[in-house]
DNA sequence: CATGAATGAGAATTCATTCAT
DNA sequence: AATGAATGAATTCTCATTCAT
């Protein structure tokens, strides 16, 4: 029968609602059957407990996300495969924002078990970034530097620009977003005037990044 | 006294080392007055309650943030403010990597309402930066774009890095720190080829992709 | 149709099994059906609830107990019936050993008002046999002595025994089992020696037991 | 400060006293504590769960029996000892006959490991028992036969008997229950014609059983 | 008759907070 | 001020029982 997989979604939905309005904590499983208008022991029926359910809320996210994003092939086009992903994350994310605000702000995990898987994806990603950046060192396209510094920081900015959307509930045109972003990573938008304090040459800055070689999570 | 100060600031010492480790939620008046090696009742003489000593801590660190931020004046020199608002906030913030990965993950926000208030405060930072932006856009020493989504970008970079280093306990060079942020703001690091993603045939971006196509998850 | 009363015995059965794997509480109404294999709502078309089940699994017994055990005629011979009556209880509980385990172990009582129900069972027998035991008193062929302890006495002898084998599971023969409890009801084990333990000088067995003073249990 | 062992003591009459009126299963915490007058969460101080407490009572009730109970000495004088340990087990259980009545009647038997536990504690004493039987024996001081039956018969007859007494709360002369229980184990009970019962004509019993045939349940 | 999804009363347990000492 | 025993509201989860299909 179809109707066991509509009353499991159904409570998918709502406990994604009542954990976007109120957090992981403050929800209650009362909650969330209300929401549904369901009877408590049904929760249960379909779900072994109350982690179990924001779990799968987190873990489908994760599986679009992680199914979108291209492993980057570090010999081929970096910058493309880069924007290419971008464009597949902001994509995946504004289609959930209820999830991707409990994703991206965090506000509710479980315990310290959970957190780490959230932070092991990131990892993950950042370390795959990290490494096309790297790639596209050599190759040229990419300025020197410290690739897992500026593997972070595209994160932290595509984090936070979703986070921001997905919290306003803004509608965007992905595309304006894309391109603006990748605007961002090419050029930058800061014009330090030419004597800047720092003036110091940038091969000069960009060896001594490369010396202080920070991994990633040792 | 200076007695009843050391005490407070024995509790606030350990609630900050409980919370780093546990998380607010999962973290037990219990364990913070174990922690501070005093009495369950003595917490109360100090703190009204849970929530209290988590604000504390977390407007703290507001509270230096706040101080040592630049309210960035738009007449002056905007891209030498926002290199010392940067180096402001990194110093604060990797001064205590403790609170800091507390306020920055969220992992451990009591409630909804403390959610907002640390969101406003980012709200606040955002709309400052925006403004100072969009004076130097004028000014022509920032490039033309979207203001708020530099904004934005710039606080989410910075956020994740520091996170990043709060959470690795990793003891970095702050000049360099700035200095590589500060690089990446002024011209960012990719360096598009010539003939851009966009403009290349779609077949042939399509069998790249393919090719690249291993997911990062199976 | 003889198809209802297969499902009736169906779930008895099961039920029966489960109770003894389990005991009362421990046993799900889920695990009688699983077991059972039928659906959760056919117990109820059967069995008004959880309790009658087991309650009748207690009452054939008890039925069959009672048939079998015939009431002492006190005129008659009473060494004879009560052999009679050992044969039969034997007979009857080794039949069913499950139900036995259940009913001598009380490890599954619903509630206390099953209990006294059991208990007032034993009572029944009990009564009967010590009246048995009083008029053979009088006969002269029943040792002098508080029958009503006699009885009790030979109750518990005889329900650890059954207990005992149920609980092993092991195959005895029955007419053997007959003969040697009969015998230890005719003439004891203990052979005391002609100074009996009470006539000993207390020093005497005092110093014995001290001697003797390993405990069971460190 | 005595205190706490006090709270902690009157939980335990408290629980011991609803246990025994209600049974494990029935009994609530909340009926626990409202019987020793405090707030629920005051029982999860002294106890980690509603299983402690009443593993508790048994343990101390099974530690008492077991200081008890003299390791029979098998060189010793075996009835002498088999009389003490009567006596002393007598005494013990006696003195608590709310306890004993949990125990011997298993009412309340939380699960199935506790129940192992009650049968492996029964299980050592039969062992010791039967080891002394059987040594006996080769003194000739005890009967020959199945020593292993010998001691169930008399743990069965034991437990039976103060089941019953700590059922009915009567209060009897410890010294009149030990030497009738000797008497038994001495010389049984039972005074069989010198034509047993097996003997005697079919048709004469069968006569007679029909005659008796009043069953003892209606 | 049979099914099994749904129900919801009920129980154990936790933990922030209070308060007598 | 400090203590830590006591409190009880709040919450999760279980499972016998019901009932629409």
């Amino acid at each position: 029968m179809r109707n066991k997989e509509k009353r499991r979604n159904d409570l998918l939905a709502a406990a994604r609602d009542v954990f976007a309005k109120k957090g992981y904590h403050e929800a209650r499983v009362e909650d969330i059957v209300a929401e549904a208008k369901v009877a408590k022991g049904t929760f249960y029926l379909y779900f072994p407990d109350k982690r179990s359910i924001f779990a799968e809320l987190v873990d489908r996210l994760f599986s679009r996300l992680s199914a979108s994003i291209l492993h980057v092939d570090v010999d081929g086009d970096v910058p493309g495969q880069i924007k290419h992903n971008i464009r597949a994350i902001i994509a995946v994310l504004l289609d959930d924002p209820v999830v991707t605000q409990i994703l991206l702000s965090y506000t509710a995990v479980p315990d310290q078990k959970f957190l780490q898987k959230i932070r092991s994806f990131y990892d993950g990603v950042a370390r795959m970034l990290a490494a096309a950046l790297r790639n596209g060192q050599k190759m040229g396209v990419i300025e020197e530097g410290d690739a897992d510094l500026f593997a972070t920081f595209t994160i932290g900015a595509l984090k936070e620009t979703l986070l921001e959307l997905a919290m306003t509930r803004q509608s965007v045109s992905r595309e304006q977003l894309v391109t603006a972003l990748t605007k961002l990573l090419e050029s930058g938008y800061l014009r330090m005037p030419v004597a800047s304090a720092d003036a110091e040459p940038a091969s000069d800055l960009a060896r001594r990044t490369v010396a202080a070689g920070r991994r990633s999570r040792p």
